[in-house]
DNA sequence: ATCGGTACCTGCACGC
DNA sequence: TGCGTGCAGGTACCGA
């Protein structure tokens, strides 16, 4: 589900719920049984879930921001006091943070559950496919200093000189959160056919000019899909629960065989950087 | 530096 | 109806 618009939709619609509220109690899945029915730890949690429930309970959300593509929740133990905590979630593919009505675990996926000084409200965390992850730190920049710049906020210079200097296709880069964080496999694929760029095209051969419009087909195209709540592909819901309505306007991903909605090619699906990679071989020049 | 392959997971669509 | 296969928005790690 997650990328930067689908990020940044759940942390505006979480924020007027959830900013200001005090973590009261939290109820953890600590353990997950296997095929030979044996206890595992689950992996979606980064430090013990036993640290991570004494860490947030009785803490108070002061705020909730976006960074990449994780969700940071910036939380103080007692008021007054400097006892400063982060608490970061990343969603994987298929993971949901959603504010809801009951405390009761609603299906197997339910992992977490956060209950909020605000009468009938709880925090889910639920995610099928366990490829989210969650973790409590005291500090969050350097815990994630691997991640580029964000793609809403770097310069069309700044972007132009990081991109002529690579030397791999273009769709390696945009997927690769150490060059800019917060692009996925939906966001690299319609952010290269606004540009008319082909997925395959090398970086450091790309023109001045059409590494500017690059840049600008990202930014416009996030910016858009945000607007829009994000894609909703297969389980995306916003915290409030809602689906997001960007599918409905891709260009390219998951339209192999289509028409073009610009010239009416055929749209082509490629293997790059082991993944699958949708773009129009008429609109995209390498 | 860059790439491909594998691993981690479940669910779904598909063909037979 | 069931079974096998391939695929899916994520990242991390390995070796070439």
């Amino acid at each position: 589900m997650p990328e930067l618009p689908e990020v940044e939709t759940v942390v505006r619609t979480l924020a007027p719920l959830v900013v200001g509220r005090k973590i009261v109690a939290g109820e953890f899945r600590e353990f997950i049984r296997n095929g030979s029915r044996r206890r595992l730890p689950l992996r979606i949690f980064v430090n013990p879930a036993r640290e991570i429930r004494q860490w947030v309970q009785g803490a108070r959300i002061e705020a909730v921001e976006r960074y990449g593509k994780n969700l940071v929740f910036h939380l103080r133990k007692n008021s007054g006091t400097n006892e400063r905590l982060f608490l970061l979630v990343h969603l994987g593919m298929t993971g949901r943070l959603t504010c809801e009505s009951t405390s009761e675990f609603r299906d197997k996926h339910t992992h977490v559950v956060l209950g909020l000084d605000t009468p009938g409200q709880w925090l889910h965390y639920s995610d099928i496919r366990r490829f989210g992850r969650l973790r409590v730190t005291r500090e969050y920049r350097e815990e994630l200093s691997e991640l580029g710049p964000d793609p809403l906020e770097i310069s069309a210079g700044d972007f132009v000189r990081r991109v002529r200097v690579r030397r791999a296709m273009l769709k390696s880069l945009l997927l690769d959160q150490a060059f800019l964080r917060g692009l996925g496999n939906i966001y690299a694929d319609e952010s290269l056919f606004r540009a008319g760029i082909h997925p395959a095209a090398i970086g450091s051969r790309l023109s001045r000019k059409r590494a500017i419009r690059l840049h600008e087909a990202i930014q416009a195209t996030l910016l858009h899909a945000i607007r829009q709540g994000g894609s909703s592909i297969s389980n995306y819901v916003d915290g409030q629960g809602r689906s997001g309505f960007f599918q409905l306007e891709h260009q390219v991903y998951r339209r192999t065989g289509q028409p073009c909605l610009q010239c009416g090619s055929r749209i082509r699906k490629m293997i790059v950087a082991s993944r699958s990679t949708h773009f129009c071989p008429k609109c995209q020049k390498k």
